[in-house]
DNA sequence: TGATTTCCTAGTAAACCCATAGTATAATCA
DNA sequence: TGATTATACTATGGGTTTACTAGGAAATCA
């Protein structure tokens, strides 16, 4: 029952990009922030990006930016794209339904609602409601430092 | 974000000498019925029996019951018992609390979150619960094949 | 004693996780 | 144009976990 790295990075590099809110972050500086490896931020920013939750520029001065308002981002969608599926049973899953057991099965509504939670939990956070919570954090961590 | 095929055999096996409720349940019989092998449910019935969850006898006519009433069991102690931890990320377990940015984590509050809804979720559902949806079942298809 | 059933430990093939590496492609700037 | 910068794509590998399988010891009962 474990987000893997991919989920959870993918979460802080939308942070982190969301907040740098002038023109494209460069993966190096994500990186950087982040204190994770560039190559494997490359695969996971990939998965978002195909899914529509980024956009990309190459070059020098490229590199990732937001496609949307950081409000109009759920958390459901962003570990969807780099987690695949959230069900904690592979037998909710549409596209291969491929239990036989599925019309005798009595944990199966059991199950089905475990994922209705889940998915009701994370459909209602935003981004940018974490993107606010990074912001207070760092101004504690300054105000500290005084 | 799966629960492994441990804590869902663990439900079933519940369920099954739960049903059974005369006795000790051999699990070669638990084994025909849910159509798992024996040898792997021998691993998962000594999880649960080490967490008080089923009580053994051994030898001729032995095998496993219940150790308290169906309605006492919640979901959840089930499955942790099988499945070890149910956070969605380690960084939420008492235990060992091994991450550097802990303090500097802007989301954590959101796993703790999503932590909540699960338990919450998994700790109000009870083993009863799933035994009358699998005994109605059972009559169901009883009442289809006359 | 012999049949039965749990108990315990070891082994293993496959899958998955978490990267690292290298090369290709594209955009920008001097 | 040519050098630089940065993304894009694919392959590979070590380590861990999953999902079993196997063998035999220990306990219980007829």
């Amino acid at each position: 029952m474990k987000v893997s790295t991919k989920g959870r990075y993918a979460i802080r590099l939308m942070i982190d990009i969301g907040i740098q809110s002038n023109g494209y972050v460069r993966l190096k500086d994500v990186a950087r922030r982040q204190e994770i490896s560039i190559k494997y931020l490359e695969q996971i920013v990939g998965l978002l990006q195909k899914a529509g939750l980024l956009l990309s520029s190459r070059g020098a001065h490229g590199g990732y930016r937001l496609s949307k308002d950081p409000y109009d981002y759920n958390m459901g969608e962003i570990l969807k794209a780099t987690e695949g599926s959230l069900s904690p049973v592979s037998c909710l899953e549409d596209e291969v339904n491929n239990c036989l057991r599925y019309n005798i099965c009595s944990t199966i509504k059991f199950w089905q609602g475990l994922n209705d939670v889940i998915n009701e939990y994370l459909d209602n956070h935003t981004l940018g409601e974490l993107m606010e919570i990074e912001k207070n954090l760092k101004e504690k961590n300054i105000d500290y430092s005084i």
